[in-house]
DNA sequence: TTGAAAGCGCTAACAA
DNA sequence: TTGTTAGCGCTTTCAA
């Protein structure tokens, strides 16, 4: 595989009998060559097949035309839709996509923001995570644009987000109108800003319709076991021991599903005897056996307008609005 | 935000009073420096929080370290587990990943060839697709290796893939044992080197057995919608015209899912009056109900051995063989 | 309409 | 052990 040899602006230059500066010209259509020139050149350029060197272009212009994008787990299915939502925008803007996966772990996520800033990205997406983003990236200039992620303090970081607050009442009320009493939320412990947003959401629900707020009913899984089994086995655990509830508001659809698993194998008709809705809208809880109520998020239009938002950032506007907030959907199927 | 301005090497040099070759050296540890230069120079640059600009390193070097991904669909759960993989790797090893999702569109997949190439990556990684490369990228040198797709022609690239052949194989054996005798396969119609050897794999398994081969059983879906509706609304009209089969090859879990829905609608008991064997061990095979068998494929390894390969071609080892298979495995569930 | 030349940030060959 | 310098491929200013 012997490596052709990259023909460069200098050779075209050369070969079309100009100067590079011509080329350049012709390349980027910035006028000031004659039409003659022009296909003259751009006959050297189909010949060799020449192609602009990024590596160049970019040092000489302080843009990559690349946008790092930092997702916690990209094989979690929403961000995989936000993910794919915001290459396919950023592709047609004329930018390629970085993919920075954190596996949630705080030092990978550094390392990443460094890598970004020394590659020199254009500008950032950080999808969910913790909430402060490190100084130096913040101050380093570059924009960046947060997903279902609020940063810290009084940074005028925008972000975009689906109405957690709003997802968690209208979960609750649901449970509520379909006649639980007795309404567990089974969420993370980590108090990332969407998960106390959809408790918020909770409280409010269960106040508003005169419902008390008990303790154990606040149940918070532990950050390395917080999704499938980790729910399954909690939910295994406090049904067997004594059904002290008869509605779960799970804070995302594996969680749920978990919670139906552990329910189901302990013989407690799901949802006769105890009700469950989800969040996200993910596909288990439309294929799963019964199919879960789930609070639905906008992937499309989080990803859309977060890359907007980005886009004019890195145009130098300043942003109209720091938050942005996508209202969620109640989907009503099985399990309540 | 006004981005505080860039600190380069050279103002490292000025700083610490030496020149910029030196502070490279000890960026680089590239010795020739005295033990006290070191630690002056590395003082100021903490000081300053100096961060290598890559964009001229990689001009100088030719080296970007960065790897493109080249993938038909991000939020294919198959595909998400081996770019996660392969993203860890890189990490590791000190790579990052531009994610190039192609949405199965040639022309977006050779436009997204075409910037890698001018974004001088130093490897590719191409998962699944269409079976030719274009001509451009083989020959620019770039190292590339696939995965779950066989590049066409005498082309020396090497590919990893799960042995789909023997899964095929497997997948009818299993459902022969079961006692199926008329068996379809379910399958895409686009003619990609991993669906026709899991056709010979079926093919074969029928004839070991003795069973006839019906053009009939061998029903291939509109590319546009190969996968759960398609595969619906397929086995739905099959199944109320006339039941001709009682086992179902489908060639992923996607299209099993939809086969079992459609037969479920038309009160056919599964596994009882038709088995059905998916592809993939993707989630949805494992919480549908009844959970659908399985072949499974080593999607960690499928990752690990391209990263490795990639490694060494970037290396500038020759590749020691140029095909990689890996084995698959049936999983049996509630569907046979 | 065109070209010469500087310079983006970095590394490495060569000289001292 | 250290510095000087050329140059990677490109754009852009300035001059012609």
């Amino acid at each position: 595989m012997r490596s052709k040899k990259k023909v460069s602006i200098k050779d075209i230059a050369r070969l079309s009998g100009v100067s590079v500066a011509t080329v350049s010209r012709v390349i980027n259509h910035n006028g000031r060559f004659s039409e003659e020139t022009r296909e003259r050149v751009e006959a050297v350029i189909r010949e060799y097949q020449y192609t602009t060197d990024m590596t160049g272009k970019s040092l000489r212009e302080k843009k990559t035309h690349t946008i790092g994008v930092i997702v916690p787990d990209i094989t979690n299915e929403l961000f995989a839709a936000i993910v794919l939502e915001l290459e396919k925008y950023f592709f047609d803007q004329g930018y390629s996509v970085l993919i920075c996966n954190t596996n949630e772990e705080d030092k990978k996520e550094a390392a990443y923001f460094k890598i970004l800033e020394s590659k020199a990205v254009d500008g950032i997406i950080c999808i969910s995570g913790s909430e402060d983003l490190p100084e130096h990236i913040v101050k380093s200039g570059i924009p960046i644009v947060c997903i279902d992620r609020k940063p810290k303090g009084k940074s005028d970081v925008v972000y975009v987000e689906s109405d957690h607050y709003l997802g968690g009442y209208i979960a609750t009320e649901a449970l509520i109108k379909k006649g639980c009493r007795k309404i567990l939320i089974l969420s993370k412990q980590k108090a990332l800003s969407v998960n106390t947003q959809r408790l918020s959401g909770y409280l409010d629900a269960l106040r508003d319709y005169g419902l008390p707020v008990l303790p154990e009913h606040i149940v918070g899984l532990l950050d390395d076991d917080s999704n499938f089994q980790g729910a399954k086995d909690r939910i295994f655990y406090m049904a067997k021991k004594n059904l002290s509830f008869d509605g779960i508001f799970a804070t995302n659809d594996w969680r749920a599903y978990g919670a139906l698993v552990a329910l189901q194998q302990n013989h407690i008709a799901v949802p006769e005897q105890v009700k469950i809705v989800g969040f996200d809208g993910s596909s288990v809880s439309e294929y799963c056996y019964p199919a879960i109520t789930t609070i639905q998020q906008n992937k499309k239009e989080l990803a859309l307008r977060a890359a907007q938002a980005l886009l004019e950032q890195m145009a130098g506007k300043a942003a109209e609005e720091h938050r942005i907030v996508l209202p969620v959907a109640l989907v009503e199927r099985g399990t309540t």
